[in-house]
DNA sequence: TAGGCCATCTGGTCCT
DNA sequence: AGGACCAGATGGCCTA
């Protein structure tokens, strides 16, 4: 494991950690506009860099961009709201990683000291699957018309398939009924 | 030292 | 309204 510099991280400025020439109690008047701070606020190797990032493109429910507002909240309750989801964020982050690590060990691989990154994790993940499915097609190459080659709309209805039994009997009814086309096709 | 990878912060948008 | 999700920015650590 090792060590981030997580500490070190607290030094930038966030909201938790105001600077006081930027009051952002400023922005509460009735009526004033909140784009301005979106297009106008960045601060280069702060955390303000809202005109560095174009929304275009991007989801939006037609009323453009707009920052939600709290007109009556206090910068210190601003501030524990940011505190609050930065936690959140957290977690969700970390709940992410642990499914990125069961992944890691779900698939094979060679193994090294080194762990697979994330982006290794997920091609690796995917080239399993494609395995397992040519497999799982040679396997029930008897159901196809004789001379058909296992193609993607085979794997197509493999899927299709996985996905009935998924609903139909949920993933412990599924694990039986790939065990048991298991041991038939042993049997075979 | 450059580049890859990662954790964290942040603010916009979507969803409930 | 508030939480979840997402993606950009930033900076630290590690390795070639």
């Amino acid at each position: 494991m090792k060590s981030k510099g997580k500490a070190a991280k607290q030094s930038r400025p966030t909201w938790s950690d105001p600077e006081p020439e930027l009051e952002p109690d400023t922005e509460a008047e009735p009526g004033s506009s909140e784009q301005e701070d979106s297009e106008a606020s960045v601060r280069i190797g702060c955390s303000w860099r809202g005109s560095l990032r174009s929304r275009e493109g991007k989801r939006q429910g037609g009323g453009g961009t707009r920052r939600r507002r709290h007109r009556s909240s206090t910068t210190k309750e601003r501030s524990i709201r940011r505190l609050e989801s930065n936690e959140r964020e957290r977690q969700r982050m970390h709940k992410l990683n642990n499914a990125f690590q069961a992944l890691r060990e779900a698939i094979p691989h060679v193994k090294t000291d080194k762990k697979l990154s994330k982006i290794e994790t997920l091609t690796l993940a995917k080239n399993y699957i494609k395995a397992l499915t040519s497999i799982i097609l040679d396997m029930s190459g008897a159901c196809l018309p004789a001379g058909e080659v296992p193609s993607e709309a085979s794997a197509a209805k493999l899927l299709q398939c996985y996905q009935k039994h998924l609903e139909e009997e949920g993933e412990e009814g599924l694990t039986q009924y790939l065990t048991h086309m298991h041991s038939l096709s042993q049997h075979s």
